[in-house]
DNA sequence: CAAGACATGTAACTGGTTACATGATTCG
DNA sequence: CGAATCATGTAACCAGTTACATGTCTTG
């Protein structure tokens, strides 16, 4: 039920085409709601029904017609009321939390770890990139924008809590080095 | 696809009924991916036709029989082959981080965000309490018990972290106190 | 101009959630 | 003894994923 509130977020931010929508989900609001260009197309779709949102035509010469969307009053009004109700507990689901706790293999999970601390990293400096550049003063923000610093801030704190969890992972296992198993031999990859 | 392999790690460490199994996804291994007891049911069932687990009727008088189920053979070489392979990025979904960014409201943010902290730092009571009974000395663990330790460090990591963020978000509110608007006055709720 | 990437979508499948069902046990 | 709760399930619905489709633009 909260992809149309995440698209309302990002509409009343700007509009856009469920093209452009697409790629915001693959940034900026995508760290917090991830969804595929499909699930927008069609959730789009849906909302326009309801009335939520409104879509423009353009007609393009030898291209489709492109349809930017913008958030109606009626979708502006949903979206508050959403915003305004208690948010439910939110479940978490780690394949790689499970996985290590199987612990099936010392090997592949120091592989995995690596591997995601690198994507950490990753993340953790864009956002921190981010937030140089967009929100310099953090105690002059107010409304949307101490919002947009807020959630930043949140996914800075997670991806150093995760970089954090990683490297203890990564010191746990070093002594197992070599000592774990038979099957893991040079061989091809 | 994934919580095959969580069940099947619950139920090497133990077997269970899908009753049992619906408790321990509350708490333990819930703690990693969560699943209601209706999806344990329908999942039991297609492991037990695939041959991954096998269930034992316990007949019980006055009561609905009983099952248990084991993980087989084949169950146990599954989970060591799913285990071994790297795994995908997870995407996150945050409805709060959502709302956040929206920021509709100061006082429903808030609201909710004391409600959010009690919650981790009632899980991070829980994580704090199995870790000093069960893990007393780290450097010692080996395979299974290292690996659940280690989860069980991620989920620290984890409710520390929200736990900061709340604290980052209450602070930064706090001096919007009055300031922010009219449809909040005392009233019933 | 053919091959691949970009831009925009539909359709089918699968996993997760919500609503309902049924009998036993406990408690006021 | 009736209401609430425990224990165990089925069914229908909805959201998310995967696979496919189609036309354009870029580039070697």
């Amino acid at each position: 039920m909260a992809l149309e509130h995440a698209i309302l977020v990002s509409l009343v931010e700007q509009p856009a085409t469920g093209y452009e929508l697409a790629r915001r989900f693959d940034a900026s609001i995508g760290y917090f709601w991830s969804a595929s260009h499909q699930q927008i197309y069609r959730t789009l779709t849906r909302m326009e029904t309801d009335g939520w949102i409104h879509g423009t035509v353009h007609p393009q010469a030898g291209k489709p017609d492109k349809k930017t969307y913008a958030v109606t009053d009626v979708g502006r009004a949903k979206l508050g009321q959403w915003s305004r109700q208690p948010t439910a507990r939110e479940p978490l689901r780690s394949d790689f939390a499970v996985k290590l706790r199987g612990f099936a293999s010392a090997e592949s999970i120091a592989r995995d770890t690596r591997v995601r601390r690198a994507e950490h990293v990753d993340r953790l400096d864009r956002y921190r990139a981010s937030e140089a550049k967009h929100f310099a003063e953090p105690s002059q923000l107010r409304g949307a924008e101490l919002g947009q610093w807020l959630a930043l801030r949140g996914g800075i704190s997670v991806e150093e809590s995760s970089i954090a969890w990683c490297d203890e992972i990564l010191a746990a296992l070093e002594p197992l080095d070599g000592v774990t198993d038979a099957n893991e031999g040079p061989g091809p990859r």
